[in-house]
DNA sequence: AACACGATGGACT
DNA sequence: GTCCATCGTGTTA
């Protein structure tokens, strides 16, 4: 056993399309670092310069590079001087895109996902928020631009699709201008208790 | 060079 | 619900 178990990398072709729906997709894989690998349970896309909510909105600067490269790169900043963001960058190069990964469920390698989180909890307290996901996987600045569509370090790889989608507003933009305060670009997969706050989520609309 | 503040999380009332 | 740690970043001057 173990290897034919390991989905294979995401192509980087994935992530160079629009960004909600690369948010959307991303659901359900798999993000892989050594012996952690945490299944992706919600997510925030954020679209680019046009995005009050993002931080695209100031153009391209040294922070923020590798959100303006094609899709497949990390960025990840720190967040209130203490919690590290993983985003995943999307769409072709110029675009700002990216998407946050707000929660996950953890697949393997809970001892090393307790140590670094500092605590033993099994429930979502463990892994549902953004600093939380970060710190399971050892993630700092150095990661900032890091492939994810590379095999080895931190890599993004094949999961298990959600039944369903819930979409609901961002959290914690407040700053943002209409609409994109309530534009619905926070998803998550449907059943989960791997999420950050319930309250705002409800089904996609699937006709059509 | 100074300043205001944040895509949060944990402790606490 | 409230408070606040802690520092890099972008803004303004």
């Amino acid at each position: 056993m173990g290897l034919h178990l390991e989905g294979p990398l995401l192509e980087r072709p994935f992530f160079i399309r629009p960004c909600a729906e690369v948010a959307r997709d991303l659901l359900g894989r798999h993000l892989v670092r050594g012996s952690v690998r945490l299944r992706i349970t919600e997510v925030e896309a954020y679209l680019g310069s046009q995005d009050s909510a993002s931080h695209a909105r100031f153009g391209r600067t040294a922070r923020n590079a590798p959100m303006w490269e094609a899709g497949g790169l990390a960025y990840v900043y720190l967040c209130y001087g203490i919690h590290w963001m993983l985003n995943v960058g999307a769409e072709e190069d110029g675009r700002g895109a990216a998407i946050l990964i707000r929660a996950c469920e953890p697949v393997s390698g809970l001892p090393l996902i307790h140590r670094r989180r500092g605590i033993d909890a099994s429930g979502p307290v463990l892994l549902a928020g953004p600093g939380k996901v970060a710190q399971a996987l050892g993630l700092d600045g150095s990661f900032n631009g890091h492939a994810l569509f590379v095999a080895g370090g931190l890599e993004l790889r094949e999961g298990d699709a959600p039944a369903d989608i819930l979409s609901g507003p961002r959290v914690g933009i407040d700053y943002a201008a209409e609409p994109d305060r309530e534009a619905r670009l926070r998803f998550a997969c449907v059943g989960t208790k791997w999420v950050t706050v319930l309250k705002g989520l409800s089904p996609e609309d699937r006709s059509g």
